[in-house]
DNA sequence: GCGGCTTACTTCACGGCGTGATTTAAAGGC
DNA sequence: GCCTTTAAATCACGCCGTGAAGTAAGCCGC
């Protein structure tokens, strides 16, 4: 333990280049003028932090605008093509690798079916490593001017011992059978580019935060429903992560204590009684085999009336109401984003019913700050959830462009 | 929004002091040379700013240790006299007030009973500042010399606008019939002190953390047990506290959804199955009026073996069990400290079946990394806890003495 | 179409910061 | 009594953000 790490003035200045740099990332082009009132910097500063991007060429200049008789306000924004990300998305049946640039415009993207053979990390890790090198090659992308790799994936993750660039990565998946896979490891194997791992859910919950139905809130929670049933929390601002990253696992909370049993062996678990997975199973109608199929046919069931599709889907609108409950008087959050593929199906038809269940269970002070929405981004924004993750670290360091010259011939 | 207010290299020398004043606090006599180390600051830089905080004298030397035939390093500790705190507990029989040194010794304190008046916020606000003035005159302590006041209150406090000194301060407290109550008005109209209010569970929490069970961890919940059900939720070192400040109403999480009624007025809660007053309530063999002494009775009923009583506990530490599992799989503590008067008096009988309860309901993962303790502060610690308030904000401000001459003349 | 006005931005002297090298202080060992 | 060892203080240096003063670049009234 050494402190805090904010000691020196150089560190004063990393601040205020991140501090600009974010400002100019999320809220658009603004000038020097606006930057100013918005980060409480003085204008000498603002002058002097700006020029010192714009020669780093990480920002530029668009344009002016007049104002009011005066000299008009030059408009400053991050360069998007100074630099590239790449997402990656490890989902059940496949690999899927997007190359973005800055603002977030997808380049390029490669998708790869897994195998029978998807249970096995060192496979998946060719997979991930073959999209990411068809990707770049396609664009032409130098591997100097990729940020980094961020990758989701199903599971716990493990970051391991910090500084060690994702090295020390390990991936807990017990769904997928993945029990203590070194992942950085085999990632590191075939590529230099700094690796940045983390769960799919919480990548999701990223892109919903920094793009979707949480911008602007500093408490939230983003509660994913899919085959089963997670959370992302966001706590002033940043990813709440826990003691070993793994905070957020909304899905096993207990709703029924010594009742239905759930695949991770307890009983009474929300997710056994709501996820994707449990929902198709207990309606029993659905052939069998492909899940999302299962669910839009016991939506389509329900919307036709069918009273055992109905009930159904009333009572998962009362356990997610009660599990959001839960959340709203654990968190507080000022705002609550219901997403994942199933959220997004489902979502419309429940929200109402969600809503009432939640108005009944919750505390009514937490309640009333709190608002229940509906995710706004698609499931292939898990990629670019994933690509945030060498994203944030580049706006933390303020735009810092890693030494990386042996990138040169390394491969990607 | 004005970025995020650490702008200055005089801010950074607030933090410099702020970090070196908590570790001397915290961390015990520490030489200048330990204090390098465990702060990371350079070996000048702590001369310069003890050299400071000396002068100020809010630190001290007390004496030297030799050291392998070189010159002896000289012990800084926190100067304990410098500052004194008042701490107050607003419960449900009587108000506490205590006075505080640095170090935390009670100089003085004072119990005033409720009277049937107890549920008017006036009459709560005048014991306050009566015993705010007798524990001052009966030390001698100068309004100048006290840093603050702390107010632990029940329900849930608004903290009001920020910057206003506790003026915004607006307490809604269901269980004692308060809504709304604009406590910060009623007591700066007694005192020009600063103050600082907040639920009462939650700077008992503080308290454990920073003197009890919780010391040391980062990531650590304190699940308080009493006649109602709490939490207090420390991320990263500091109290979550959500968007309007209630984050951690964990007695209200759902553990039977449609289940037994709970005080709040929701069905299932946790606190139905197992606060003070539902588990007396439920064995119906206690002599009504005294929560306390009910639940003793219930205690030893099951010490004697008596079926009814065992198998009332036996269920309880099942469902904190199960409680305690939601808290491991969503906020991934390090720790858990069971707390509050009921912990303390049921936590050693309960303990083994809470752990085996959670073990089998929470994640496997998250578990193994966190630790389920009991707490080691008895119920007065929530005057302590409350004087942490202005404790922490004189640690943060790295020991600014604020300004208060205009305390010279007036009355405490 | 020219001087004044308004607004946006740049420049710069200043005080303050932490660092790292150097110097001073204070012990023990021989 | 001198050398070694370790702790702490001192100081020049480079860098930071501020705030005041100066400059750029448009409008407006005449």
């Amino acid at each position: 333990m050494t402190g805090r790490g904010w000691n020196t003035v150089r560190d004063l200045r990393r601040g205020s280049r991140s501090t600009v740099l974010r400002r100019l990332y999320f809220d658009g082009p603004l000038s020097r003028q606006e930057l100013g009132a918005l980060t409480g910097l003085s204008a000498g500063s603002v002058s002097n932090v700006t020029g010192e991007l714009l020669a780093d060429g990480l920002i530029e200049e668009c344009g002016s605008v007049g104002s009011d008789g005066g000299r008009p306000r030059t408009m400053l924004r991050v360069a998007a093509g100074r630099a590239r990300l790449v997402g990656v998305d490890v989902g059940e049946t496949q690999v899927r690798v997007g190359l973005f640039d800055l603002t977030r415009t997808e380049l390029a993207a490669s998708d790869r079916p897994l195998t029978d053979r998807g249970r096995d990390a060192g496979h998946v890790a060719e997979l991930i490593l073959a999209g990411l090198a068809d990707v770049l090659e396609r664009t032409g992308t130098a591997p100097g001017a990729v940020l980094g790799v961020g990758v989701g994936v199903p599971g716990i993750v493990d970051q391991g011992a910090p500084g060690t660039d994702g090295l020390g990565v390990v991936v807990h998946g017990q769904t997928v059978g993945w029990d203590a896979v070194p992942l950085g490891r085999l990632l590191r194997a075939g590529t230099a580019l700094p690796l940045f791992v983390d769960n799919g859910a919480k990548t999701l919950g990223q892109a919903e935060m920094w793009f979707g139905a949480g911008r602007g809130a500093r408490h939230a929670v983003v509660a994913l429903f899919g085959s089963g049933v997670g959370a992302c929390v966001i706590a002033d601002g940043a990813r709440y992560r826990g003691a070993s990253s793994s905070a957020g696992e909304w899905g096993h909370t207990k709703v029924h204590v010594g009742g239905r049993r759930c695949r991770c062996g307890a009983r009474g678990c929300l997710e056994a009684y709501v996820g994707a997975e449990a929902l198709v199973e207990r309606w029993g109608a659905a052939p069998p085999g492909d899940e999302k199929a299962g669910l839009a046919a016991l939506l389509a069931a329900a919307e036709a009336g069918e009273p055992a599709a109905v009930g159904l889907l009333d009572e998962a609108a009362e356990y997610l109401g009660a599990g959001i409950a839960d959340l709203v008087n654990l968190f507080n959050p000022e705002r609550i984003v219901i997403g994942g593929w199933a959220g997004l199906l489902l979502g419309p038809r429940l929200l109402p019913g969600i809503r009432a269940a939640a108005t009944g269970y919750a505390l009514r002070f937490p309640y009333e700050h709190a608002l229940i929405v509906l995710g706004t981004l698609g499931p292939e924004a898990v990629t670019m959830g994933a690509a945030t993750l060498p994203l944030s670290d580049f706006l933390d360091s303020g735009g810092r462009t890693p030494d990386r010259s042996h990138l040169s011939d390394a491969s990607a």
